[in-house]
DNA sequence: CTAGCACGGTTCATTCAATGAACTAAAGTG
DNA sequence: CACTTTAGTTCATTGAATGAACCGTGCTAG
């Protein structure tokens, strides 16, 4: 692979998760899990990702436990990927390093903030929530567009995006 | 690149640090800065990485800001790569990733704990000390093996590893 | 003063993955 | 029956990773 394999020398914890989501789209294509996108059109849509490449993708995730596809309806068949509980307990290390992203790398500010969904606490500081005093999963948060979305991506995801939207909740 | 351009269509804090951070090398390199380690030939012998691919990624880690190259000895001239306080911030996205690895993939448990260094608590949920109820930060963190760590690789950094160590602190 | 060595790289041929366009296949729709 | 939607696969091309060899500087031992 280009990311993600030989890192067995290593010993270490880290390397073994990079191993399964250090290659490159895969932590965007788990972003956009968690923003409750599901099917393969749409992540292809959202990402301008090589179709082949996604297809890769959530073939390794499914085997590695992250994602779970399922089938959605019959008639015709159609299926659909959703983060598995593994899978959601990722939402700490990528909320961490988009808000490092936001905090560094993004002049106008970050592209989305995040909400503790019960009590609409921002989370600012990983995904931890100052008011209600605990960790907020990510079944519990909400996305809001922040001051540096641009909104220039004309695709269906990106259009839900740019409303309040619960994550993990399916994208329209 | 292999991984990191072409994500600018993706009007997202997480696409912007993914091009920073997000090739093949670059989070270990960091990691690896966490652990003490600071010069080319400590890089090169505790991550098996091709020389050239060290060479860009210190470079590209300079140029963006989270590493400094600076002269810590004349004659013979020598640099040294340090953290930046941008680049000490990644501590908490990649000990969330580091945990979530250790939690998921690694059968016999993590290769290495993380304690606050004051107080010698452990920190398993990110950053956050439950003792005293701080978030920590690098220079505060020691690390410790944990019970996965097979201890089979034999360089210098490794070797030191096998020791608590204050985080940042230089690898003898 | 010269041979060797440590360190920090660069160069280059080969391998392997990413890219993007075209094609396939199953099923439903008008 | 033609056409569309969805979810892929195939394939030629590009580009990066790999690993071995080489380079240059400045110490150090004989």
């Amino acid at each position: 692979m280009a990311l993600g394999k030989n890192y067995e020398g290593q010993d270490c914890s880290l390397a073994k998760a990079l191993e399964v989501v250090g290659e490159r789209w895969t932590l965007l294509v788990i972003r956009d899990a968690m923003y409750g996108v599901r099917r393969y059109g749409d992540f292809l849509a959202h990402l301008d990702i090589p179709r082949a490449v996604l297809s890769q993708r959530l073939t390794a995730l499914v085997a590695a436990g992250i994602l779970d596809k399922r089938r959605y309806q019959e008639s015709p068949p159609r299926e659909e990927y959703v983060l598995t509980p593994m899978g959601r307990e990722l939402w700490v290390p990528l909320l961490a390093l988009a808000q490092w992203g936001g905090r560094h790398l993004a002049e106008a500010g970050p592209c989305r903030l995040f909400f503790h969904q019960t009590c609409g606490t921002l989370l600012d500081q990983v995904s931890f929530c100052s008011h209600c005093g605990v960790r907020v999963p990510v079944e519990d948060a909400e996305v809001r567009p922040g001051p540096g979305l641009k909104g220039v991506r004309g695709d269906q995801v990106s259009r839900a995006l740019e409303e309040p939207h619960q994550m993990l909740d399916l994208i329209p």
